[in-house]
DNA sequence: CCTTGACCTCAAGTGAACTTCAAGTGGCAG
DNA sequence: CTGCCACTTGAAGTTCACTTGAGGTCAAGG
């Protein structure tokens, strides 16, 4: 019925090592020891999958860690999650400017990049800074 | 004609301690000095926007270097560079899931967010590690 | 009885890209 | 000549999310 660290850690995809980093930040917590031994129920699983979405969603741990209630899933403000969301949409748009610039750049049958207006352009874009994120953007991708 | 660190800062968007660590990273050179202090070409500004863009597609300092040649623009790898824009689709496509996904659980009618079926079958698909980047894919985004 | 292996703690290290600091230098205005 | 202020240096500090290492505990198996 409950989960030691070795179980919680195959079955999150996560090193035990990351775990305990987790409950030092207070992500997560054994519901108690056997031994040394950290015990978890397995609801720990979908508190670590909230985890993982809150980080693939751009949070930092710091954010995740009030979202997560004591209980269930409380904290999940809203309003949040729709700022995440429209800062997604941002950087998604960057993101394809790119990837059309680099698409470009990779066929562009100018001899040399510099010569070629298209990557002028976008060199132009950045040096304006159109690439450069606001660190309230979404982080780590 | 010639600009000093300043000028280049200003200009730039940097500040003289980035051009400074970037000089330290073989980025950027003076041309020469004028006493203690650091005078730039004003095609710095051309090869700091390079950076920029380098940065933006989610290449490491360490990796940008070496496509900027000592003069002009000439290692330019052209292969990295649709591989990069490869990276970029994958990236924008776990983006536009991710946004879905937050859009959703802000607009969700569910008391409670572990209710509503949309938002569970969001959860798995983290728990399963459908967000998680690796490493090899493009970074800093 | 003794080894093995999985767990434990606490401290320190990693890497990326900077920023901050302390202490010193140099040129130009007044 | 004297300040001032923007510059100089090298080293250390910062953030984030972990990872690694040293040294220790404990239950089960041979």
């Amino acid at each position: 019925m409950l989960l030691d660290i070795g179980e919680v850690a195959r079955k999150s995809g996560l090193s035990p090592a990351t775990l305990r980093f987790y409950e030092e930040k207070g992500l997560i917590a054994p519901v108690g020891r056997r031994g040394l031994r950290r015990l978890y129920e397995p609801v720990v699983l979908e508190r670590l999958a909230l985890v993982a979405l809150g980080r693939a969603a751009g949070f930092t741990l710091a954010e995740i860690g009030p979202m997560l209630g004591d209980d269930g899933v409380p904290a999940l403000n809203r309003q949040m999650l729709a700022d995440k969301a429209d800062a997604l949409d941002r950087t998604i748009a960057r993101l394809m400017a790119m990837r059309d610039g680099l698409r470009h750049a990779a066929a562009c049958p100018a001899p040399r990049h510099m010569e070629c207006p298209t990557f002028r352009r976008i060199l132009d874009a950045a040096a304006h800074g159109f690439f450069s994120r606001d660190k309230a953007e979404t982080a780590p991708f």
